[in-house]
DNA sequence: GCTACTTTCTACAGCCGCTAGAGATGCAAG
DNA sequence: CTTGCATCTCTAGCGGCTGTAGAAAGTAGC
């Protein structure tokens, strides 16, 4: 993880600003490297950074009810599947503009005539 | 397809400058629409707009071999199939996740505590 | 202490593929 | 002539960073 990427958060109020050194440099205590590695982990599982906000506040609130993160994760692995869902129907489609290659000339390129034929919307 | 994206390609070289009425409102031809309509439909297979640049200018030449073509589709068609990959694999992730809410408070809440506990890179 | 190398500092531009907005025109219908 | 839409140019913004520049500060070896 970059030092320039840990700024971005920091910017955009995902990190708080951290204590300084005399010379201007940051210093990370405990708890901000767990909150960066929370971060790191949930970017790895493909959250936003606004829905992981959502999961940070959350989770500085103990109280409130655990179905919150539930819904926020749910919501996110609802997109992932459907993104699936729109690559693999993109897959399929390529895959037919694709069996049609006759290895000749451009100009007689069926691949390039697939594109053109398709009409729009269909993938 | 909005009149802003059709700008948007003038200014990146996948249309051409069309010509003008005499008050500057752009008049397309034939052939201008054809090439939108390439591109609009290959956008609509997910090529993205370079891809798209390399498959128009081979297209204007129809000596050359059909196989650049296919090899242009055939690496999208490998990328779609890694993102499909990725996003499965990440699916299977966030279900391991999702799997243990026990619906009480965020302070015992198991999908907070997946996330934080999960190594870095697993997913 | 000096040199050399690395890291961090700030600030800002760029990536992709558009989209939205401001403010000025053009143009067709009533 | 007015109304109301479409188009014009130009600029800035989205997400999630990455890369650049030039300066200052840190660290290592001598």
């Amino acid at each position: 993880m970059k030092v320039t990427t840990i700024r971005y958060y920091e910017q955009n109020g995902l990190m708080p600003e951290p204590d300084r050194t005399p010379s201007g440099h940051r210093r990370y205590g405990e708890e901000a490297l767990e909150r960066l590695a929370f971060i790191r982990q949930a970017r790895d599982l493909g959250f936003d950074l606004v829905s992981i906000r959502e999961l940070l506040d959350l989770a500085a609130d103990p109280d409130r009810p655990c179905a919150a993160v539930d819904s926020i994760a749910r919501r996110h692995a609802a997109e992932i599947e459907t993104r699936i869902a729109r690559l693999s129907a993109l897959k399929t489609e390529l895959e037919r503009v694709l069996g049609d290659c006759a290895r000749g000339r451009v100009g007689d390129c069926n691949v390039l005539q697939a594109i053109s034929d398709r009409p729009y919307g269909t993938g």
